[in-house]
DNA sequence: TCGTCTGTCTAGCGGTGCTAGGATCGAATC
DNA sequence: GATTCGATCCTAGCACCGCTAGACAGACGA
């Protein structure tokens, strides 16, 4: 029985070191250089050993999407929840969401960007997905204003982040003038 | 010299045959399907001569989100020209924007989610790129508000526009709420 | 009519995600 | 302690990818 249990152990712990090592070489060299013989070369084992732990490639993104999203989640709740005021608050999380997709941009486009096969707004949405929309929408519920539904203004406010994430990385929005335009969009957006 | 005339001719031609293909196909089954073979294959030429053309599949991809701008730049044109009153104007180009997207899901991939190998934001950006940016400035300069910069209120905006768009082709919020979205992100937005 | 030269194709390179089948090693049994 | 047996892992290979070198043919100018 314990024999069973070491075993079973040590694959739960190749299972991490294959994920950890996924994401590592994501940050260092961008996704396209996470090849599965590349991945199998530094987790020490050979290719057909990721299959015997996921399906695919694809599983792989997503196994690396769901460990960013619990820790954004974390991230955005640690960040609001020192912060009093409405205002303040919303601007924290506003800054901690773009602040978290910039030094995490390979975990954010696992999230957001590529094909992880993960289901959204459905019910067999993962809980650290459903979890990162709650801990926005804590936040945002409260500024959403009289007569909009709380939910519909969180995906509203979300879609306004995610917009300047993706095209603020893609180089398509001065860097600059970053903290500007997420100011502006707190001012407009929320009421207070 | 009529002879190299027309070879010049034939020339183009077959490029924006290339281009079409490659549009047409990517609508059909999606950018992972557009491949130098079966691309080759469709415009009955060998697959070197794509090479001829172009650098590579990167330049082809390109090629597309020029087409695509342009294009797009066109219909928030029309969309905005017609309507009298600066908000119908704005949201007639917000439902433009996202139609577009929705409609043409493979071109707008082209000139925002894939690397197309296209200058933003700098100097030796492409006009069609340039130009769509100063279609979006034309109608939200005038609803940025006081001593807000009409560009920077464009960035948000386009921004917040972009997010809805790749966000809900994703799965990533429910479509039956998209038009609820759109006013509400008009409503709090746009100064009236 | 004859070279030349442009244009196109065949064939192949190194890489990708993924898998079939054989080898090996450890655990359980006699 | 020897032996069987099953799980585990690796080697080798599939079909496909983007891209390119070099052979070939056909149209051109002299």
């Amino acid at each position: 029985m314990s024999v069973q249990e070491r075993k079973e152990r040590e694959r739960a712990s190749r299972e991490r070191l294959i994920v950890a090592t996924a994401r590592e070489l994501a940050e260092q060299q961008g996704w396209d250089a996470v090849t599965t013989r590349r991945l199998a070369e530094r987790i020490e084992y050979s290719q057909p050993v990721l299959y015997s732990h996921f399906r695919g490639k694809r599983e792989i993104i997503g196994a690396v999407a769901l460990e960013g999203a619990s820790e954004m989640a974390a991230a955005l709740r640690a960040a609001t929840t020192g912060a009093d005021g409405p205002r303040t608050r919303v601007t924290a999380l506003a800054r901690t969401y773009l602040d978290f997709a910039e030094r995490n941009p390979a975990v954010y486009d696992a999230m957001f960007q590529l094909d992880g096969g993960l289901a959204f707004a459905a019910e067999d949405t993962p809980e650290p997905l459903k979890d990162g929309f709650a801990a926005l929408l804590e936040s945002l519920g409260e500024v959403a204003g009289d007569g909009v539904h709380p939910g519909l203004f969180t995906e509203v406010f979300w879609a306004a982040l995610h917009g300047l994430a993706t095209l603020t990385r893609a180089g398509r929005l001065p860097p600059p003038e970053a903290e500007q335009r997420l100011e502006l969009l707190v001012d407009r957006l929320a009421v207070l």
